[in-house]
RNA sequence: GUGGGCGUAGCUCAGCUGGUAGAGCAUUCGGUUGUGGUCCGAAAUGUCGCGGGUUCGAGCCCCGUCGUUCACCCCA
């Protein structure tokens, strides 16, 4: 094989490459029932952009980024993380000096230069959504609730919802100075030093042990909330339990990008192996700021779809037959074809997904096909079928036939199709 | 970037202590006239990842390399 894909991208193809379709579409049907409204971005932007946003000591933008000079000399980057380059578009639109808060929405691939792993992919699709211009709770609350109805409308039962608070930027101060102090008095090896010194929340999140151990009396930032902080993350949780929206608090929740202030939150899938997280956000006080906006508070989440459609097929709760064709046209000789043709364009005009089997093949091969194709109905259309205008529409799944004219197949079809 | 597993037909894999490749599924055709699913029969498909080495002889042993996968790190 001479040609495979780069290393690492995942890829969508028959058959599955339409539950990963059907995954996004419900996630973005789920978003737009809340007003948001469609981004569409591009994939790079200027480098700067994200070593400034996402932060230069995040790991994302330290080693991750697929960075490059484009013809004139830029730095490019292909975007890690969808936030910033939606807040990018906002700002330079001036959809932040609108009606606020802003809602808006976005879907398509990111690029992080990591090494692959189950769930872990080097081109990896999300969706998302950015709300700026509001700090009420009840935003927080709404946001939370589209990613949790999202995964409930994919079917998924299997999944945690965790969140947090980071607290405004004195608490994050107050906190992480006491912090540093505790890792001090720790004996830890260089790399983890190393580790705590970019950011000291990391260690909260290590997998050994011997360090979560040495973490458990470690000072934690919902003891260091200010009292506005502390009284937005009550408000969360109030308006989560009226929704029936489960949750745990994590004080130990770490996020990898630095821009995250206050409300913090992630989905975890349990049967995902090392990569559990399947969509996650918080709310990013400084950030629009920082980009070059105006002070403005915002919130947003990113759902991974890879990971979502994996965590669908853990569950084995992917309906196939969603997918399959209405009806499966099999013409018998040149006229019929022309005729199949006829039919086909007729049907799909009023919305019903058909098929035709192509190349004439014999009969008992077509039926092959539109078996495997998981057709509904199949029209055979032969010389006698164009003669008497009359076709057997036959139901696969109980091998039940009715006679019906040509002309009749459209109301015919519809019939059937809604008395199952 | 670090570590482990694995690279044999489209897919999943078997292949003994080295003797020039096999199964199941999938595909196509057939089991007499225009009806699928089950069953039966047949056909087609491989530079055994790549390069080197050892050997009379390598899918199997050795070295290298690439790919892949899982985990660490990190995250969707």
């Amino acid at each position: 094989m001479k040609y495979q894909a780069p290393k690492g991208v995942s890829e969508y193809f028959p058959p599955r490459s339409r539950a990963f379709e059907w995954v996004r579409d419900t996630l973005i049907t789920q978003i737009k029932r809340s007003g948001y409204q469609l981004l569409e971005l591009p994939i790079f932007e200027d480098t700067e952009l994200f070593t400034r946003g996402v932060g230069a000591s995040t790991d994302v933008v330290s080693k991750e980024m697929y960075t490059f000079a484009d013809r004139g000399g830029r730095s490019i980057t292909l975007r890690p993380e969808g936030t910033v380059g939606a807040l990018r578009c906002v700002i330079e639109h001036g959809l932040d000096r609108g009606s606020l808060p802003a809602k808006v929405w976005y879907s398509g691939p990111f690029f992080r230069a990591e090494r692959p792993q189950a769930g872990r992919y080097r081109q990896f699709y999300s969706v998302g959504v950015e709300a700026v211009g509001s700090d009420d709770p009840a935003l927080d609350a709404e946001v939370i609730a589209i990613a949790h109805a999202g995964f409930r409308a994919l079917g998924l039962k299997e999944f945690r919802l965790e969140i947090t608070s980071l607290g405004d930027s004195q608490t994050r101060a107050a906190h992480r100075f006491d912090l540093m102090e505790y890792i001090d008095g720790l004996q830890l090896d260089g790399a983890t030093t190393a580790r705590a010194q970019l950011n000291p929340l990391r260690l909260f999140d290590d997998k050994r042990e011997e360090i979560r151990a040495l973490m458990a009396k470690a000072p934690l930032i919902l003891d260091y909330l200010s009292d506005s902080s502390r009284e937005h993350f009550a408000a969360v949780q109030g308006y989560l339990r009226n929704l029936g929206i489960e949750f745990t608090i994590n004080p130990r929740m770490v996020r990898g990008l630095d821009y995250y202030t206050g409300t913090t939150f992630e989905f975890i899938h349990d049967s995902l192996g090392a990569q559990s997280g399947i969509g996650g956000g918080g709310r990013y006080d400084g950030l629009l700021e920082q980009i070059g906006g105006q002070p403005l508070s915002g919130i947003g989440f990113g759902l991974g779809v890879d990971r979502a459609l994996l965590a669908v097929e853990a569950e084995g709760v992917l309906d196939e037959s969603a997918f399959c064709p209405d009806l499966f046209l099999i013409p018998l000789g040149a006229p019929a074809k022309a005729r199949a043709l006829m039919v086909s364009h007729k049907l799909r005009e009023h919305n019903f997904t058909v098929e035709i089997a192509f190349g004439d093949r014999q009969l008992k091969a077509a039926m092959k096909a539109a078996d495997k194709s998981g057709a509904r109905y199949v029209v055979i259309i032969g010389d006698s079928e164009l003669s008497s205008g009359r076709v057997e529409l036959k139901e696969m799944r109980t091998g039940a036939t009715t006679s019906v004219t040509l002309a009749s197949l459209v109301e015919a079809l519809s019939t059937a199709l809604s008395n199952q």
